[in-house]
DNA sequence: GCGGATCAC
DNA sequence: TATGGTGATCCGC
């Protein structure tokens, strides 16, 4: 799930205080570390009578001043900044936007209202402290004391006990050990979680044969049926399902029953742990539940979007989504908005979707930080390794390549390349994957990632109609097709291996020794790096995407399409000071299409997209008639070349961008204070 | 199609 | 001393 919380906020046009940006180093502030992104202190379940301010003043302590901070804090500073542009634009709304707002929304509201399924029971079970438990299981001695399954840098689960100090998941071990020193740090053992897991699904599977699994150690179960043929409540369904799941396995989990999934998911969260909540279908009910929920209790509301909607709205409940209705519709795209009201009314899905596949594949890996490229190299060809064998094993073969590097300051930046041949041995991969690298250096790397994306559909034949299965999901759910993005799900999930964050590096020991230059038998880096400069330029059936294959384009000059009329727009009359651009495209637009009206329908929507933007919001107006005059001028740009080569022009853009770029971040890398962050501060 | 972000587990 | 891995999705460009 991703809110685009971005999108109509307007880009950095107002320049950032400098006692603004002091702000986020907390230098100025009483508390400074109670920042958002403390966000270990904020536990669902295990943490009441936690003292949340010790502990956040630990974390704090403990990671000040490193680099990992440091970029917390470069990402909270982006946060902020978003924040301040959400409250400019909220007040730039006027009374009468504020007014045809408050009837969009309001009727959307009562759309979405309308498709209120009450009919299906759906139950939530959730294995408490999964991998703790089993753990455990498995060693008594365990039992009463604070323990974690993790190492020292990270943790995966805790379990109780331990949850009373603070320890939480996706928490750094010797953090952990500082809130609580006679933690006891017991390894990830994945084949273990594998079989409880399965036992527990046997059980799963007697209540609801097609119920969805959403990782290893939690499921939604339709229940309706079971229900009726045995004419019992969902209570003593969920009842008989924990005392069975206790009874095969040993392990204690929560349940919640609820009319969707949305919030089954919620109540299984309440009287965790061991423990169990049913809403009944029933709309006064639901909404009384609704009303006072926080917002982070939802599914798909994270740290940051919790954030915003509280910092520039004042919403904390999802009663609040509604009460605030028309500055959302006002501010965010549709998809967004409908999400938020569909949390204001305690709407979530209620089918059962068909099976769905996965759509990528990735494998990635953390090491100590470095900038030696012949190192470098190597752990690239390990990740290209165990990628390719993950993607044999299942047969799959992409064409879509993406390369991750995390930097030693932990900033993230992923390249990508789409072939024309579709790959999954790990020469190819590596061959292409070098490449993307190597337009990186200089530069020190901590973490390489692989993924591969757009497979070969043939893989699964006429199965896979995404588009069929948007009709179904349609039909079976009686929701608006448009909402169905924007409800997050647990089906979007169902490829996740490791839940509760599985952090155990598999052995891939063998695998190490046997990794060789596919062109190069000799194994030693210097190799690694020398056969690498072989590849350049060799690979010929790659598309020319970022930095081969400019010289190889046909294209010259250009011969223009009379008549095209695919776009039809004439450009607000928010006319003048649009900087020449505009005007320079729109004299070739007027000159080569047929001219037609792009109107702001009712004052507010756009007539060729039908985005929703008030009249005093007079830049964003004049950016998304850019928008569509670009687009329209794409259209063209790609109608002339269609029967050609593709366009030199564009390639030679890309290239121009990318250039740039790296230079920029070479540059700033140089002097060791490279901060993304800045870019937006600075007006162009 | 690419890159950055957000989210879940 | 020290802050993970896999997958999905959306937006802006």
């Amino acid at each position: 799930m991703e809110l685009h919380l971005q999108m109509k906020e307007k880009k950095a046009e107002i320049e950032m205080e400098g006692s603004e940006r002091e702000s986020n180093d907390g230098g100025d502030r009483p508390h400074p570390w109670q920042s958002y992104h403390t966000v270990y202190t904020i536990a669902k379940a295990g943490m009441e009578g936690v003292d949340k301010e010790k502990v956040q003043r630990t974390v704090y302590e403990m990671s000040k001043g490193s680099k990992y901070f440091q970029n917390e804090e470069r990402k909270e500073a982006f946060i902020n900044h978003k924040i301040h542009n959400f409250r400019l634009n909220c007040a730039k709304l006027t009374p009468q936007d504020l007014s045809h707002y408050r009837k969009v929304a309001d009727r959307r509201i009562l759309e979405l209202e309308a498709s209120r399924d009450l009919s299906r029971i759906w139950l939530h079970v959730d294995m408490d402290a999964f991998y703790a438990a089993v753990e455990t299981l498995s060693n008594p001695t365990l039992k009463g004391k604070p323990m974690a399954v993790g190492t020292i840098s990270m943790i995966s689960t805790a379990n109780y006990e331990a949850r009373k100090f603070g320890v939480r998941s996706a928490m750094p071990g010797f953090i952990a050990r500082k809130l609580c020193p006679q933690l006891i740090f017991v390894p990830t053992d994945f084949n273990k979680y594998t079989h409880y897991s399965d036992l527990t699904r046997k059980v799963f599977r007697r209540y609801d044969p097609n119920f969805i699994a959403g990782s290893l150690d939690e499921a939604y179960l339709d229940i309706t049926q079971v229900c009726k043929e045995r004419n019992v409540k969902s209570e003593q369904i969920a009842q008989e399902l924990r005392a069975s799941v206790y009874e095969e396995t040993g392990l204690t989990c929560s349940a919640g029953v609820a009319p969707n999934r949305l919030l089954a998911k919620v109540c299984s969260d309440i009287n965790k742990p061991n423990g169990q909540y049913i809403l009944p279908n029933d709309r006064v009910a639901v909404m009384t539940f609704i009303s006072s929920l926080p917002i982070r209790k939802i599914g798909g509301i994270g740290k940051v979007t919790e954030s915003i909607l509280k910092e520039v709205f004042g919403i904390n409940t999802c009663e609040q989504m509604l009460e605030k209705g028309s500055y959302l519709c006002a501010l965010f795209p549709q998809s967004t908005t409908d999400f938020f009201y569909s949390v204001g009314l305690g709407l979530g899905k209620t089918d059962s979707p068909q099976e769905r596949f996965r759509k990528s594949i990735s494998t990635e890996r953390t090491f100590s930080a470095t900038e030696d490229e012949a190192l470098l190299y190597k752990r690239l060809a390990e990740v290209a390794q165990m990628l390719s064998t993950d993607m044999q094993k299942e047969g799959l073969c992409g064409r879509t390549l993406t390369l991750k590097l995390k930097t030693a300051s932990f900033e993230v930046r992923t390249r990508a390349v789409t072939l024309q041949k579709y790959i999954n041995s790990s020469e190819d991969i590596l061959k292409h994957a070098s490449k993307l690298l190597k337009a990186e250096f200089p530069i020190s790397v901590r973490l390489i990632g692989l993924r591969v994306s757009q497979f070969n559909e043939d893989k699964y034949g006429a199965t896979s109609d995404p588009k069929q299965k948007t009709i179904t999901h349609f039909i079976t759910s009686g929701e608006d097709n448009r909402n169905s993005s924007s409800f997050p799900d647990v089906t979007d999930h169902d490829f996740v291996a490791g839940m509760e964050t599985d952090l155990s590096i598999v052995s891939r020991q063998t695998c190490q020794h046997e990794c060789r230059d596919p062109f190069d038998g000799n194994h030693s880096l210097d190799a690694d790096y020398q056969s690498y400069a072989a590849w350049e330029n060799g690979g010929a059936e790659e598309v020319p995407t970022s930095e081969n294959d400019a010289t190889s384009s046909n294209y010259s000059g250009c011969t223009d399409v009379p008549g095209s009329t695919s776009f039809q727009g004439q450009f607000a009359d928010t006319n003048v000071n649009n900087g020449c651009n505009l005007l320079k495209d729109q004299e070739r637009l007027e000159s080569s299409c047929q001219e037609s009206t792009m109107l702001w329908l009712n004052d507010y929507k756009c007539s060729l997209c039908g985005t929703e933007l008030p009249p005093s919001f007079v830049e964003e107006r004049l950016e998304h008639s850019d928008f569509h005059l670009a687009e329209k001028l794409q259209k063209e740009e790609s109608k002339i070349h269609q029967t050609s080569l593709p366009s030199q022009s564009r390639y030679q853009k890309d290239r121009i961008a990318r250039q740039s770029k790296s230079k920029k971040q070479r540059l700033s890398q140089k002097e060791g204070s490279y901060t993304p962050i800045d870019y937006f501060f600075v007006r162009e």
